[in-house]
DNA sequence: GTCTATACATCGATAGAC
DNA sequence: GTCTATCGATGTATAGAC
């Protein structure tokens, strides 16, 4: 037991690497000695580890999907009152989309690709990882049915939440191109508004109308 | 003038079987070959009309987001009563996302990737383009200021609607994968009342309301 | 487990005939 | 303009020493 660092310290580094660089060049972009050069090994070390790029793409991918649906099904699956719900979901999936950016559209580009491997990772995710949304969906629907909210389809519900949070942070340099004068514009600012913004636009989107027009 | 087919016609193809091939695979996952072949040629003809890769993808890449930010400017400026102009863009845009659902994916990782390539073309746009969001900023300021919506920042409200828009197609793999259960789901009528939702939930979102909470 | 050296495959690009 | 044949570069994968 001399050894300072633990036997999974280059496996772990490899996988660390691996990440980044399919993340930033896409599965076809990366580069097997990029990968090996970030990690700080050679690239027989790489295919003695993962016996291929292939199989090596499938543990990152598998573990990014894995983790992001989780992530979301889970913030979904909180017990609190509507309105606290919406704001919290709202505000942590925000967070989390801050904290990692890029994860959204890798997958989303991964998936619509589409190769045998990525169908081989969702369908294995879909039985495994007994991902239900049922719950999400009866949330809404009881809010719905207690009147706090107004009658709307909980799926097209929850798709507008989530593209409002996402849109952002995969459209970045186009949206900085097209909005973005300011010579020092406050992205932290930004991000902090955006939760509000997309929380009040839904609410009120949702709330019942006293008033009829 | 006896030639019944004219000389574009060999360029065409290439550029048509090009896009397809850059869109459903990427910059990198895209092969010459494969673009060869569909378009019914072989590679040395591609070199001949297109230098090299590089150039023929920045003719593809600068073509797809030239059309389709001004396709999105172009609906963002239409000028018409603010009720009708919402139900409009969401309606339009929709069916332009329905027409090519994979375009905006394929715009937004390359973007995101940003190879020198990329950088130019952007930087381009934006100089030749002459690619205003005054117009829309405007529009929905003088709602505001009009009273005909509450007061929300504009450049949020874009972001909001574009995104919900968006959202549906760019995830239909893994929305699909989650949401639908039904054996024949009629994805025409999804699309159909997605228009409905997003417009109803983001019109009512910044409509006034008389009744104080 | 880790390295160097190298085999093997693929792909972009070019030469040269027609 | 279009083809066949081939080169040269690059990238994945393996052999074999340590």
């Amino acid at each position: 037991m001399v050894k300072a660092v633990p036997k999974e310290a280059t496996e772990e580094r490899i996988l660390h690497a691996a990440m980044e660089v399919f993340v930033e060049k896409g599965r076809h972009g990366a580069r097997m000695q990029e990968i090996a050069d970030r990690a700080g090994i050679n690239k027989a070390l790489l295919h003695y580890y993962f016996r291929n790029k292939e199989k090596l793409y499938a543990k990152i991918f598998e573990s990014l999907i894995w983790e992001n649906i989780s992530g979301i099904i889970t913030l979904l699956n909180k017990d609190m009152p509507f309105r606290e719900y919406l704001k919290t979901f709202i505000s942590e999936y925000i967070d989390l989309l801050a904290r990692k950016p890029k994860i959204p559209l890798f997958i989303l580009k991964e998936l619509s690709e589409g190769g045998e491997t990525v169908k081989r990772v969702l369908k294995e995710l879909v039985e495994k990882g007994n991902f239900s949304v049922n719950g999400p969906l009866e949330k809404i629907q009881s809010a719905r049915d207690r009147g706090e909210i107004i009658a709307v389809d909980p799926r097209q519900l929850i798709s507008t939440i989530i593209g409002a949070c996402l849109i952002y942070f995969i459209s970045q340099p186009i949206f900085h191109t097209l909005f973005i004068r300011e010579e020092n514009f406050n992205q932290q600012k930004f991000i902090e508004e955006r939760k509000e913004a997309v929380y009040q636009i839904i609410l009120q989107g949702i709330l019942p109308r006293s008033n009829t027009e």
